[in-house]
DNA sequence: GTGGTCTAGACCACT
DNA sequence: GTGGTCTAGACCACT
């Protein structure tokens, strides 16, 4: 009896091979970012291929954020790394492909921020926490110009998420608030109550991250975000905008 | 004086051309997951574009997992949606491309899996209760195979995740789960007593998610994870294994 | 089935896109005739791009008249605004490239002029009015003088136009009689009898204009205009003049 | 005393000199269309030109639809020249960069359009007569669907237009006819009164073009345009719609 | 002058 | 018949 069993196999294309052994190097910190890679016609000669297989390996790293190709003399492809932008990406293209509900992009912001806002309380560092003061109050500035306060509003969730340093749990969460705030932007939630609702959660989360009391961090945000979700579940047609 | 200001310009590659023209059309509905693009020689033909074009796009829209390719007589392309494995894949590459720490992912989960445990507790259907009980069982019943027991914890975790009835924080949390799992799974930190508080957790956490007690099941989670997290920081320099 | 149909697609150059944008700020009013635009080193710091880009750019709306540039201390490029010139240049071009005939140049005249007449009929000023007096006065002096003779009427024809008050009538009617001109003024199609009758058919559209008879001028322009195109006529293999 | 008299000078540019060789060779016939330009290198080796001088000099013809560039194996730089397009981009430029008013564009088009009627009576083939009968009713077939209707009421312009084998005219009554119709496809004038005053017009100009008779022609287009003229003058404010 | 971008058209492997 | 691969030679962009 013959017991050899196989598992499928599916040849690699020749682009795919070269993505993954320059992905590889990237990851490794062999190519910093920054680094050059070769040119494409000394891609071509190192490794055999053709010029579309060494393109379209070039492209899928530059989807992935890996790589960053511009033209010109001075041009060429250089290693990167995958940064808020890169993140917001995938999480737009995971939000919009399957149909996510603004409830559930509520609820994970709920899940996220305030640990976000603990972690502020924890981690900020004097500078962090000026920078947090002047957005809290230009927050405040803006309570007449609606979409003005909107945008300074985001700007002070990301001034927290800063201060966690915790770059993953920041991305993430910054991904999924202008994913809220463009589908919020539309509707016209932030009525003057709302907005002076929010001006005062500002104040006592900004005194808790003061206080480094992160206990007290985490239970303000976490009721903000509450008050906040309710205003938006009053619109809960609201479209989500996925622009990639 | 002048007030003429423009915005940087950079020229958009045919290729990007293509690739946003069908990606709309798949995050619209146009273009169901399943459903057949046109060939790539009809692509060419209705775009008027090179193959290294299509192809370049069709690679890009291949590594945003939106569309799948297949080689052969009744092969071609068609659309497709992210799933767990396509955002595994996103998370895996920032994690990685940023060296992100083993701290930060293990602050990232309890940020994160707190809030699934509350969720399951709410949204959990019968069938995913039963799922979760018999996931509790396998778990005990591997105690003494420590791989076997770490697998099995993976799904244990995994099933809090489906209970939740949120897609997003699922798949976020998953992913990360995978990345400790794998960084853990090296290192020998499953000791014995360790083992034991796991399984005690796990059955707390489950009552509380059967008596629908979200505040609970959020309470247990937290606890149960910085347990955990104490347990793995032991191995503070435990490599993050990247694998895409 | 699959419905799928994409449109042709066309990456647009740098170059394309920044005379694009400027373009539209002219065609807009955000620039105004006259206004200089950022100089090149600024507008390659504002957007990014080359040197050759932004004059490549700068080219193109120079050739569509969006802008004059001068070289030296105090040169620079201004915005401007197509005038009859640039009119001229483009049914130069067109006739030129087409190869269309003298015959279609008359004919399309014979369509324009009357109607010119008729407008200026009735929304001729004083002014306008004595200038076409003077005109055509001018032309009957000039008799013995062919060329001189030939370059009043169309002095006069461009009187008429003026007094049409229709900018685009005018510049596109002109832009023909000068084409017609240089044809004609090679031949000696002038004859003395040719001229007489010129003078005679002035006279009467003159009248008509001064009482403000629209469809006397209209009238009388087109019999004059059939003559002439009859004068023409005897020369039909005059060839056509193109200078840009 | 010195009688020099010098006009002002200005040094032409490179690029310039290059445009008009090339311009000439153009119009010349020398180069036909579709015949292909030497290569940029080539083209810097034969007038010792720098890159930049060459290519502005392309752009330029570019512009002025006298050469076409595409990249590419097979692509290239090859005359051209100048079509209903590029007629179309010209004018446009002219009415969106001195502002002309709709009022001026309805005026034009009175002017011109029933002299196309008349040279198609006078020079249609049986072809073009069975291609408008097909036009005006597939108008009449549209009546119920507005927006299609105007669409097909353009055709049917540009069929008389074709049909009257003066391409000049053609081209400058089809840019103005378009302008008219973005402006007046905004606003709802194409009541259904109008509609029914349209079809019956149609009807009454392909009979006089049927029977050859260019007097008839002439006079029911100009009645049938002074009609949709008064029409359109209901909304004076139609903003122009310029876009090149 | 250098490198990136694009195109046309070919062959191959697989089904 | 479809995707995968390859080549030669042009334009495009930046310096």
């Amino acid at each position: 009896m013959n017991d050899v069993k196989l598992s499928p196999i599916r040849a690699p294309k020749n682009s795919d091979l070269l993505a993954r052994e320059l992905r590889r190097r990237i990851l490794d910190g062999a190519l910093e970012p920054g680094m050059p890679l070769p040119a494409e016609r000394e891609l071509m000669a190192q490794t055999g291929l053709s010029r579309g297989s060494v393109r379209e390996a070039l492209r899928i790293l530059e989807t992935e954020s890996l790589v960053r190709t511009r033209p010109g003399r001075l041009g060429g492809t250089v290693a990167s790394r995958p940064d808020d932008q890169s993140m917001h990406r995938s999480v737009s293209l995971f939000v919009g492909g399957r149909g996510i509900s603004l409830l559930s992009l509520l609820q994970t912001r709920e899940a996220v921020e305030p640990s976000l806002a603990a972690l502020a309380a924890q981690n900020r560092t004097a500078a962090e926490l000026q920078n947090l003061i002047d957005v809290t109050r230009r927050v405040e500035e803006a309570f007449a110009d609606v979409p003005h306060f909107l945008r300074e509003n985001v700007n002070w969730h990301c001034a927290i998420a800063d201060a966690s340093h915790n770059e993953l749990l920041r991305a993430f969460m910054l991904s999924i608030a202008n994913l809220v705030y463009k589908a919020s932007a539309i509707e016209n939630f932030a009525t003057e109550d709302v907005r002076h609702t929010v001006i005062r959660a500002h104040r006592r989360i900004l005194a808790a991250i003061t206080e480094k009391d992160a206990e007290a961090a985490n239970r303000r945000m976490a009721r903000h975000l509450a008050a906040l979700s309710a205003a938006c579940k009053k619109f809960p047609n609201a479209p989500l905008v996925i622009e990639v």
